[in-house]
Formats: C-alpha cells, structure tokens, sequence
DNA sequence: TATGAATGAGAGTTCATTCAT
DNA sequence: TATGAATGAACTCTCATTCAT
C-alpha cells in the first residue's frame, strides 16, 4: 500500500519501453525543477526524451497529467528507496542523518534532478495542480527522522525542540552546500568519499556542540 | 561609488516621476520574484503599474533592461538600507543577527515582495540574464556578518569556522521559518511582535549552545 | 445495376467480416452526422467500432474513403429497403405518404443515426468531397413521390404542381417535427402508435384542404 | 431595454472602428454558420477580416467570446430590424407573412450569412457555448406571427391550429426554395423581383386553399 | 490480421515588442 | 509623454495518417 495515488495509469503505457519511461521521467523532472511547471516547455522535454512532442501527448495526455505522473512516480520512488531504507533502529540522531545522506547521494546518482524534487511542489498557475499537490502533501508520510532519538545524551538545559530545529537547519545547509559543489564541478565525477569526509567532520562538531 | 553598475541608465527617465517608477519597480518585482523572468508577463507589470505597456516599453526599453532595472536598484537599496546600516560595532554575533533581522523587517514593511528578493538571481533561459546576473553576484560585497566578531565567548574546544557555519545555516533556517509564516497569513497584517519574541527565543538558545 | 458507384471496392476487404463492418459503418455514421465530416475524429470512430486506429485505416484506406463508403453504403441502403419498397400502385397522394413514413420509422429502428443521413451532404473543408457528393446528388433517383398520384380529388381551380409544393413542404414539416420530439426524447423509446395517430391526423387535415 | 445580455462589452472595443467591426463580425458569421462554432477557424476569419490573428485576439479575446459576440450582435440585429419593424396591424397571415419576406430580404442584401443565422444555435462540442446559446433561446421573444390574424377568412370545418402548421411549413419551404436559387446563383445579383412575384403567386394559392 | 509507435501540420492562444499618432 | 494598433514567434495540444512488427 503505497501512499501515492493514481500514478498507475500512465505507468501501464510505457511499463513496456522502460528505458523511454525513463528518458521521459527524467526530461521532465528536470525541466519541471528547473523552470516551474508554468515555464517549463514540453517542447524542450520531448527533445530532451528524444521523441516527437506528438508521441509524448499519446503517452502522458497532456503537461498537466505529466507533471503529476513524475511528481507522483520520484514521490514513490522517493518512499520507496528513502523513506523505506532509513534505519530507524540508529537512535543517534547525527548517526541517523549520516544515514539518511548516504541514501540521499546513492539516489543522486541515478537521478540528478531529484535534489530539486522539492520545487515541484511550489505554487503554479493553474490551480488544478496547485489543489493536486496540496492534497498529495497531506497525504505524505511526515518526515521521522527525530522520532524515538536518544535525546539523554544531550547536554542538561537545552531546549530539545529547538535543538531539532538547529540540527534540521544545520542538515539542510549542509545539503545545500553540497549542492553548490555538485553545481560548480557541473555534474562531473563528484567526489563521494571527500563529501563523506567532511560531512563526517561536520558531525563530530554538531556532536561537540549538543552533547554532554 | 556605488557597488552596482548599469543602473544609471533607465533611471534618468525616470528620475523626474519617481510615483510612477515606483509603480513599475513594485510592480516589476513583485512579478518577477512570483513568476521567474521567464514567465513574467510585461502585460501584467504594465496593468499593475497603472500605464500602458508601449509606455512602459519607452521607459524600460525591453523585458531584460526592466529586469535588470529592477535587479540593480533593490541591490542599491538593500546596500543601502541593509548593509550600510548594520552596525559592526556589535561584537556579539547573535545581537548582531538580532540588528540584522530588524532591518529586514523594516524593509519589507515598505517593499513588501523584496521578501523574494534572491529569487531575481535564479537561472533563466535568458543566457544574457544568467550572464549579467553572476556577473553582478561576482562584484556583491561578501556578507561580513561574521567579521569582527567576539569568539572569546566561545566554548573552548569548539571549531570556530564550522560553528559560524552553524550559526549561518540556523539564521537561514529562521529567516525561512518566517517567511513561511508570512506565506501562510497570506501577506495579512504580520505581527512583527510576535517574530521578534520568537526570534529571540531563538538566539537565547543559540547562546546557551555555543557560549561558555 | 445500383445507383451507386465505387462503394465496391472497400466492401471486399470487409465482406468477410460483415461484424466489424456493420461496426464501423454505425460508429462512422454516427460521428460524421453528429459532428460533420471536418469536425469527426478517426479516433472516436476506431474506439466506437472497437478496433484499432492503424487497423481501420488498413480497411477503409483515409478518412475520405471511409466517408464516402458510409455514404455510398447506407445511400444503397435507403434505395433498396425505402425507394425500392414504395407501393407506387397507391395513387392517392396523401395515403402514399403514410406508406413512405411506415418505411421511415422501420428504418430508423434499426439504424438510429440514419434520421441524420442528409446531413452528409453537408459542405466540407475538402474539395474533393464536395465535389464527390455533388456528383453522387446528381446520379440519385428523383423522388418520384407524385408520380402518376390521383389528381382528380383535388378541389377544382387549384394549382396543382403548387399544390404539390404545398403537399411536399407539409411533409418536410412533419417530418422535423417528428425528429424533434426525438430529439427532446433522447431516443429513448419511440413512441410509433403516437406518431401514427398524430399522422393521420394531419393527413386528415390535408384532404380537406386539397380535396374536394 | 433589449432581449440580448452581455453584448456590450466587446463592442466598445471596436466601436471606434466600425468598418473593422463589421469586417470580423461578417467573416465570423460566415465561417460560424459554413462551419460550425467546433470547426471554425479564427486563422480563415482573421485572414478574411484582414488583420492578424493576434490582433484579432485582442480585440475578441477568445473563440468563445468571438462567437458569443457574433451570435448576440445579429440576434439583436434581428430583433431591430426584423421583429420591431414587423407590422402586426395587418390582420391576413398572409399579407403579414409578405411584409416578412420584403424585411428579410432587405437584411441579406447587408449580411448575406445572416440567412444561416438559425446555424448558430446547433450543438458544439463547447459545453460553455450550448449553455450559453440555451439561455438566450429562453430570453428570446416567441415568433408572434399567427397572433390576433384574423381567422374569420378561413374556410368552415378547417382545424386552424393544423391550417396555421400548414401555413408555416409553407413559409419554411419556401424559404429555403429562394436560398437554393440564391447559392446556385452564388449570391450573384439577386432578383428580388422576381422572388416577390413568385411568392406573390404563391400567396394566391394559399389563399385559394384556406380561405372561403 | 492487427497494433503501438511515430510524426508534420495545424488548431487556439499569449508573448514581447514596434509603429503611428 | 502617452497609447491603441499591430504582428511574428512561440506556446500547448490534437489531428489524420504512416510505419515497423
């Protein structure tokens, strides 16, 4: 039981010619993240796909059912090889981060634009889609990752909550620093042990600085 | 001498109706920062604006030069009405944040969507955009929240450089926080009270974690 | 020897199949008399008839073929089981009538869409078309519905080829408002008894009014 | 007070330009009523009005409107100069229908696509538009033309509900009788006097059938 | 026989921009 | 200064039709 609806359709015609399925996946996730679902053209997405801009209609219908059909297909994707895999027996919270990024850069790999998936999900023009993405929000799993942590090592005195918020913020600019890196090296080999390195730097200070 | 070049240009027409250049920057940014520069229609910014869009368009010139328009005076301003005035004589960096933030707020009391401000720099299909804007970025004088501060007040044994880092990644965090509370109330009277208090809830917590 | 020519060849390559035929001659005659040969789509026609677009086009060759062969077709149709079936040895005019529409009713409860048949003839964006059924228009048989009929009922000092005009247009008129009622029924269950009895009724009328 | 709602808005646009008005509303009606609302192409009424088909869109705004415009501009068109000039003082049906024809006549030597104005009204694939055209169906004036005649001509014994049916199927036929004359001579300089003798004529015949 | 894949042309529509006044 | 008129190019999307299998 999956918590994404409705993504089942257009998965059927193209369930046969996966590698297309793909080619168009990933045009579109990152025309979609990178221009807004407004800007972005689905002329540049068949291009991109390598078909016919005719033969993508026959496949996903119309812009519309295809930016849900990718929002939908990297929303499962997401709970299926993220969500899924995230080891909640890591009590530790850092630990549990360092788990959730190594997960987070294997998915990288493969597809690229995910990073931005979050854009997807930014208001548009059209208020169909802006109601479909507020209802596929409500549905979404809530993120877990400071359900059930050992909260004892923690120095005396601290504002747990607001620790969660600084270590959250902490893990997002850390995220985002990557990104900046990944930007500038434009996607070539990027360098996985050396991020690793210093996200494991990282976290022996955030440790230093939260815990007793 | 001021930071930002180019902007001499378009202003001069409109030096003598500074009413009606307002209308089209407030309206032009509000645009802009809401639809991307792609999507931002000039019939719109024109409607807002009060005129029509053939005068618009002997103001202006073109869609790039009003974008670019806009791009320089909101940095102008922002050097002028931000950087300029934030005090360094603060050496604490939190209370330093905290000046920091009531000048922000004072800003968007007055220029509401400068809220958005940064996403004026997002990638276009424009290359001549993209060019003019990482060109400006290049000459941007580097944020010196950091500089000067008192590090005397810093837990021994903490890396200084990771923690401004921390420190950086949590005031986004907030900054964020707020806008998402701006977003929710849907620009209705904000209670600057009440984002003050929490702010400094906020930064009395930072205190206890990175302070002896 | 038929009035109709060149329906043959298409008929071959389905006389084997005279399932799918029919299918598609209905389907077809559906949507060119609903939405006219310009404005109907192969597509539905396909899906109606239950078979795949590619295949259809294998039988019936292009969307201009398969309308003249559905016009060809039920043309033929209305000959044999209409104008061959008249009882031209009934010589009262009014009575000959009541004969042609008993035919008409028989008709339409087998093939709905026949009532519509006409609007076939309509003009086309396509020259060819119009040129092939202004030709066909040309070969069709005279309506020979006056022929020999019994004009010595008729009141003395009448016009008679006006009467008949008169006789023609009253006809015409009845029957639209037959399709009407039709229409407003959305072809759920005719009622024929009621059709008749409103029939005699005028055709009652109508003998008063020519006859003596 | 007029029957017509909402024609106002698009023709201050163009009522400053009158002949350019009468350009798209002409090649509108034209290709509305040869076509049909699904059918039609703004490309062949914009290229028949001789403007471009942006500009042509600016000033109609969409399809829709376009067609709602010409459909409420010529119904109240209609309504001036055919049903207000209608002279239901004269008492003898068929004198009034005479005064009909001469009106009608004089309106298609001014807007010769006027005579398919009634094409207006079929169903289009635009759920908007068959509600819209129903609503105005409902509004419109009843078709007075049998009100207070004087039925004490008509011959004893005659049904005058069926005499008056009779009447109009006449009328009908006739009508369409003169468009077929009409495009045969392909709107060549028509011969109105001798389309009033013909009617004329058939007048006197009716007359014979209905009266004593 | 049967079909999904594939496409160019054209649909309605909006765009930034220029011109005449 | 100010504007309505005007347009070509681009947009999303549908169409009838062909091709490979």
């Amino acid at each position: 039981m999956s918590f994404v609806k409705g993504a089942g359709t257009l998965t059927k015609l193209l369930e046969k010619a996966p590698q297309r399925r793909d080619a168009i996946l990933n045009a579109a996730l990152k025309e979609f993240t990178a221009q807004g679902y407004d800007n972005a053209s689905t002329n540049v997405i068949a291009k991109e796909a390598g078909l016919s801009k005719a033969l993508m209609f026959h496949y996903v219908g119309s812009k519309q059912k295809l930016f849900l059909f990718v929002y939908d297909y990297f929303s499962e994707l997401l709970y299926r090889e993220y969500f899924c895999k995230m080891d909640f027996s890591i009590k530790d919270i850092f630990d549990r981060f360092r788990t959730s990024y190594l997960l987070q850069i294997k998915l990288l790999k493969q597809y690229p634009y995910l990073i931005d998936f979050d854009k997807l999900s930014a208001k548009t023009k059209s208020a169909e889609i802006n109601k479909a993405i507020e209802e596929r929000a409500k549905n979404k799993p809530t993120y877990q990752i400071f359900d059930m942590i050992n909260i004892s090592k923690f120095r005396s005195g601290l504002d747990i909550e607001k620790c969660k918020q600084f270590i959250l913020w902490a893990n997002i600019g850390f995220t985002h620093q990557i990104l900046e890196g990944i930007r500038d090296s434009e996607m070539q080999a990027l360098n996985y042990e050396s991020i690793i390195t210093t996200l494991d730097d990282y976290i022996c200070e955030l440790k230093k600085l939260f815990y007793a």
